[in-house]
DNA sequence: TTCTCTAACTTGTATATACAACCTGGCGGA
DNA sequence: TCCGCCAGGTTGTATATACAAGTTAGAGAA
């Protein structure tokens, strides 16, 4: 059995994606031209155009005529952070953003978040415990895991400044993410963090992200169900949405 | 001041989209050949062929070798889909899924309905209760409302058979989709037909979808916190998935 | 009738070429 | 020195052409 050769574009894609994905190529960094691929790889021009355009409409790269192509900064707005910078979304709204750091520390990842992580029992991880507050209300507790091997600097950020999940996107691209949502009664430690009443529900957000192939991170975020809830807003690729900030609207509705 | 005129790619995309969006073009529908669209708008075959590949990538299209371009099966999977088949998402865990109908009748939108379909008060909208169960169990109070000039035919449905988001997608394309998630406690009656004891958190959905660039069905969905949780896996398009189906795994880790 | 093969049409890819618009650095003049 | 302009590189689009490969309908043979 031969494996079908790979479109000569699909190769130019890979080559790029390879590099990005291997931190060759870094955020910010310039993509060879159009024309330096003509060379390099032996394909016309055309076939180079489309690889580089598809890996802008893939959110890869960014290019702008007369200057060049470069590597986009990871993910300027993509699903993948969708729900993630929770800093960003409270000014959003024009609200202040403040966070407290409650634990920061090296841990030998066992039971279910070994698991999660993909990796032995005993491996070395960062453990990081945050609360999130928006006007000084708390409004998320985040409990993250993140592979040390992946980020060896983490015990050196100040989160207060700068929240995980904008640091880790700074290391490498996070290429997948996945995420369940589930309604619970918090723990009393996170209930007492979050300022709920006894009878709240709590939404938890959990969410695993992938980097050059294997998870790297692994977090649970708390939510008072009372102050915080969750909004999508999904529009096929190519269309220009018709709802005039629909989450907004939605948001404002009560039952 | 004068309007840029846009480039021939996208005028060849937006006859077809407006096609599809006017249900001219219907799923499985022929769409015109490359060769047709190079005589019908003097266009040549690569500016055709780039127009009808954009389509295919952004969902609308689907192709095939030697028999020509059909417009695509209202989402198949793709994201505007992603929550919203409940059918289909307890079969493909190899449950049993069935549905019982407590309300199919039509009103007059009033309040809160008419401002979330962006319509005058008073307006003909179809109110659909249903309870959706698994293996038995109730996991979803379905609370929709539908535009009746959207959906004429909406109360001589069987939606125990079909569910109302299947039934709809085969009305027209849903373009966008807008939701808002929250843990709270439900109000009696749903927590009687979703047998949840007094203190259990649910999970409610809220869901605003358009079709033809207005809103045309509204629904809350309520779930039991304790038996349904919402999963979510994102890949960045021109991605192979690296997660072997992910959200399952992460769905067996229990706090 | 039934089967086979071919002609015609389809998409998928690749190249060479062309022109427009945009951006930057550097040269030359005031 | 400072300013303006232009050359050359970059992307964006469009066309004409070519060949490969998948599909189908129909002609023609058995």
């Amino acid at each position: 059995m031969r494996a079908a050769p790979k479109p000569m574009y699909q190769q130019v894609k890979d080559l790029i994606i390879g590099r990005i994905s291997s931190g060759e190529l870094k955020p910010r960094d310039r993509v060879p031209s159009e024309n330096e691929l003509v060379g390099a790889m032996k394909v016309s021009r055309m076939t180079a155009n489309r690889a580089l355009r598809e890996l802008t409409d893939e959110g890869y790269v960014h290019r702008v005529a007369g200057r060049g192509t470069f590597v986009a900064d990871f993910r300027s707005q993509s699903h993948v952070l969708e729900v993630q910078n929770i800093a960003r979304e409270i000014e959003a709204r024009g609200h202040v953003h403040s966070c407290e750091v409650i634990r920061q520390s090296m841990q030998h990842a066992r039971g279910e978040i070994a698991k999660a992580l993909h990796v032995e029992q005993g491996t070395d991880v960062f453990h990081l415990l945050l609360v999130h507050f928006e006007n000084g209300a708390p409004i998320q507790v985040e409990d993250r895991y993140v592979l040390a091997e992946f980020a060896p600097n983490c015990l050196e950020q100040d989160f207060e400044q700068t929240t995980p999940s904008a640091y880790l996107t700074t290391i490498a691209p996070l290429q997948e993410a996945e995420h369940v949502v589930r309604a619970e009664h918090p723990n009393a430690a996170v209930r007492q963090r979050l300022r709920m009443s006894a009878d709240e529900p709590g939404l938890v957000v959990m969410r695993r992200t992938w980097s050059r192939g294997r998870p790297v991170t692994f977090a649970r975020l708390h939510h008072p169900g009372s102050r915080y809830e969750l909004a999508g807003h999904y529009t096929p690729p190519g269309t220009r949405a018709s709802a005039p900030s629909g989450a907004m609207q939605l948001e404002k509705l009560r039952q």
